[in-house]
DNA sequence: GCTTTATTGATAGTATTACTATTATAATTG
DNA sequence: CAATTATAATAGTAATACTATCAATAAAGC
């Protein structure tokens, strides 16, 4: 067991499973394979049967790690905010002009992720592409509060507020700093959504990054 | 079937359904009824067969208006895109300034529904907080291209180019009017949801409506 | 080296969902 | 009155989302 304890992971509340995926070999290949397949089939069509043939293992071993595939959802996620947080922190430190730091952070939050590097068992660019489509469907459900109350959102509450920071701190007085990181969080992933899927929703733009650009803009504005 | 004929709504698609609600009681009754249930149990715990129980009818019958609830939903939020056009157009019509205009569409879009009145058949204020949790689910789907084609988003795209035509009367030059209303529209929906089961992501105020006003102000200082 | 324990695999089984199909009956229309 | 249409009643299927049991194996402790 000791060789899995040394992996590079955030630590995930360990309410959203049943064991610690990063505690063992076949957990790695779950976490792997989800990310494939939820990305290849979408939400809606994968299953834990089709996840366990796909890696070579069992339904019934799957269901020992996750309670359903909502659950393994939401830890994806969580692990995607653990992530992004980690990346506005190294992007952002040693930046003394809160503006700046603002800009790179909405950047972090809002650019495309296009290279896979970081970390050998997950693929940040499928990843990316679960978090926009599917990662609303984590907190769309009947029993938010109750998710809420075991933590299921605190990484990605914890974003929300060090970018609100970075907004206090160049207008103390602005008085909305969460909905508009949230607003530009979930409308960064909602154009990104339907420039690949219902362009005629979007602006059509030969601009290197418009969406990055834009939110940048909006929010440098409204401050 | 004549004293259906008359009776006040909006053009949905008719590839939506495989029969339409609105030509007959039965139909009438499905509409009704899902708008309850799906408010009350959400999406992913309604089903055909709770509905049939709760009109006194059949899963098969219901079967032959829609082919799944999925269709259904996106009747619904046609509809609901439908009569929001209606009612920009009933709020902005006779009023010169266009920003005046822009902020009344806003205003339109972003407000919490609190009166049911104009139409016997639909509960507006269970419709809009349908739309506000389950709307997203219409497209966030593998198929969105196939339905997209259909014209399932049709009514949405409408009310998004309405709004864009006022923002590019004020600046004729600006380049992301969609992007700029679609994140208005699609962000007031999460801060709507978010004040309401996950507070601690929104910003606390006792404003009469900040979540109106958060967004009035941010379109105009972008424009 | 042997026992205990933990991990996975193999298999089976259940309730619910998301449908489809068939037939009967009541209501409308021509 | 005949023909059509709408609905109800019933049955059935494949897939999903699980739960439970037991055996095989590997690792950990003594």
């Amino acid at each position: 067991m000791d060789r899995f304890q040394n992996r590079i992971s955030f630590n995930i509340n360990d309410k959203v499973f049943l064991k610690d995926p990063n505690s063992s070999e076949l957990g790695t290949k779950i976490i792997q394979g989800s990310i494939d397949l939820i990305e290849d089939l979408g939400l809606e069509n994968f299953t834990f049967k089709k996840l366990s043939q796909y890696i070579s293992s069992t339904e019934a071993s799957v269901y020992r790690y996750f309670e359903s595939k909502h659950h393994l959802l939401t830890y994806l996620v969580l692990w995607y905010w653990g992530w992004q947080e980690y990346r506005i922190i190294m992007r952002t430190t040693n930046i003394d002009d809160p503006k700046k730091r603002l800009r790179r952070a909405i950047k972090v939050l809002t650019e495309k992720i296009e290279e896979d590097s970081q970390f050998a068992e997950i693929n940040e660019v499928k990843l990316n592409r679960i978090v926009i489509a599917e990662s609303s469907k984590i907190y769309l459900i009947k029993n938010v509060e109750k998710e809420n109350s075991l933590g299921f959102f605190s990484q990605y509450k914890e974003v929300v507020n060090r970018v609100s920071d970075i907004i206090l701190e160049i207008n103390p007085n602005y008085k909305y700093p969460h909905m508009l990181v949230s607003t530009i969080i979930e409308g960064a992933h909602h154009q990104r959504y339907f420039a690949e899927y219902i362009p005629s929703l979007t602006d059509i733009c030969d601009e290197e990054d418009a969406i990055t650009t834009f939110y940048q803009n909006l929010a440098l504005k409204e401050l």
